[in-house]
Formats: C-alpha cells, sequence, structure tokens
DNA sequence: TAAAAGTCTACTAAAATTATAGACATTGTT
DNA sequence: AACAATGTCTATAATTTTAGTAGACTTTTA
C-alpha cells in the first residue's frame, strides 16, 4: 500500500506551495527552491510540477520572478487529487477503482470475498483523501506548532 | 496504492483455504488445484504458499493425500496478517508505519503534515484490514450469495 | 519402490520507479 | 537587442520491484 516517491514528492511540494501563498505576496516559488528546501532532485521535481500543472492543480509563470503558484485556494484542493494526478487509482485492485475500474475475471463480483474487503479499504483510504484538503493540513501544521 | 498480485492471489488462496477447511472433512486443498480455480501460475503460487507457511498462517502435508491448510481457525486469522506477510506494511510512508518504522528526513516529524495525513490513511487501511477476519469475509461472501 | 504431494533456491523477463540530460520557449531587465 | 532566469518537453538511463519459470530435492502413502 506504498506512496511512491513520485507521490510524496508532489504532496510535498503542494503543501509548500499552499504555506506560500499565505506568506508570500506574489505567492509564486521556484522549482530549484522547493527542491532545495525538501532536497527533491530538481529534474524529478519539474516533472512531477509539470503532471500537477497539466491536471489544473497548479499554474506557472516563466521567465525571471517566475515559478509555481497554486491553481485554486488550498480549500478547493484535496490529497486526492494530487494523489491520482501522480500515483494513479487509489483503489487497491482494479476492480473496485472509481476512477479506472477494469474486470479482475471474477466470475461473480458481485459475491466475491477479495473485492467487498477492498472495496472498503478503497472507500477508506478515498474518504480521508478526498476530504481530506490543502487548507485541513495547513491548519493541523499549525495547531501542532503551537 | 496498489496491492500486488503476489498479495491478491495470497488472499485468494487463503480464503478458498477457509471455505475448504469449513465444506471439507479434512479441510486440505493441492498447490494446483486452488492455482486451477483461480488461474494463478502454479509455481508463482507455491512461493506464496510458502510464504504464508513460514509466517505461521497455514500448515501442509508432504505426499500423496497431501496439501495445504489453515493455522488456525478463519476466525483468528485477519487479512492484515495475510497483506503484511505477502506485500508489506500497510503504511503508504515509512515514518508512519507501525511495524516497519523508517524516519523519513523530516526536520520535525511531529508537525509534518504528509505524515500526520498518512498516519490517517495507515490507521484507516489498518482498521479495516486489521479487523477483517477470513470468517468475517466467508460470513459476507455468504449473505450476498443469497 | 513409485507416484503424489510439498520444499527450496536460483534465475529470468518485464514493468515500474526514480531519476538524469539536454535542447527549447518565454519573460523581464538592462 | 541581448542576456539571464525561469519553466517546457521529450528522450533515455539506472535501479528496483514484480511476476513468473525451472529444476533438483524431500516427504508421505499405497
Amino acid at each position: 500500500m506504498r506512496l511512491s516517491k513520485r507521490g510524496e514528492y508532489g504532496l510535498r511540494a503542494m503543501i509548500i506551495l499552499a504555506d506560500v501563498q499565505k506568506n508570500s505576496p506574489a505567492g509564486m516559488i521556484q522549482i530549484k527552491e522547493i527542491s532545495a528546501r525538501e532536497e527533491i532532485p530538481a529534474k524529478f521535481l519539474e516533472q512531477i510540477l509539470l503532471a500537477l500543472k497539466n491536471a489544473g492543480l497548479v499554474h506557472s509563470k516563466m521567465g525571471i520572478g517566475g515559478g509555481y503558484y497554486l491553481a485554486r485556494a488550498p480549500k478547493e484542493i484535496t490529497l486526492g487529487q494530487i494523489v491520482r494526478t501522480l500515483d494513479g487509482p487509489l483503489a487497491p485492485i482494479k476492480c473496485v477503482s472509481q476512477t479506472a475500474y477494469e474486470s479482475c475475471g471474477c466470475p461473480d463480483e458481485e459475491t466475491c470475498g477479495l473485492r467487498m474487503a477492498m472495496g472498503d479499504v478503497r472507500n477508506a483510504i478515498s474518504n480521508i483523501l478526498d476530504n481530506t484538503t490543502l487548507a485541513a493540513v495547513m491548519k493541523r501544521v499549525e495547531a501542532a506548532r503551537i
């Protein structure tokens, strides 16, 4: 049930973007700055941010003074959107995926014990990731810092 | 958040073993029989059952009339035990694993937003898998068949 | 003693993951 | 206009993981 480095780095970057948005006027930050702060290989992070951009979660600006910034308010971006963009469906098994369903070849899916259990797992994961926004993460971090 | 084929096949095999235990006197079944029923490559399944055996979840008997059978009652075997044996820790990220903790290099884990969120995910997954027994799966399958 | 089962270890092929490289495009500054 | 700082895009390489295969060996029963 692992989150890939790609997913992890992307989530970290998005959390930084949310922080930057709140604490700096332009709300913008460069790849190399995120890369340095989180010790993420810059060229790898570049690809990740590009994917997040293509998914409409961040915007960017080229040239001097450019960088990345969130496409929407932190409370409108969920961890589920980020993870799905970078790591694909949340479901442990394809026959239980909402976003990428595929039969797993059971004779009868409706009475497949594995499918029922994995359906529960999918729902549990999605209940958390699809209902946790970047804003909620920030709030919780602040609460923990006090 | 994928379950590997190894994990999937192992869970299917264990569900069959639970069924066999209930419905046949010896409660025993051969690799090739499971392999045929579930269309799992026999040699691959062999390794999986061996791992489950080394984890103490199944027992086996060699020779004619031999095969595999559950080491304990279905209500004493959880899906979490099976998945951990075959796919490793449930946690999406190492710094949040109960069974295989490892630092992810944060300056301060206690205020890491990613860690908090992934901790929730780990707990959600574990709440399901560690509290769902093979007996519960069987029961639910029967209920769905009616 | 032969056949039917599981045991064990090594190996291989394919796929996914984690990067790295480099040429290119855009923007702002001087 | 030129240059430097940024992001864009595509290809490729290295490593690891996954999925599967092979084969020699051991145990049990008839």
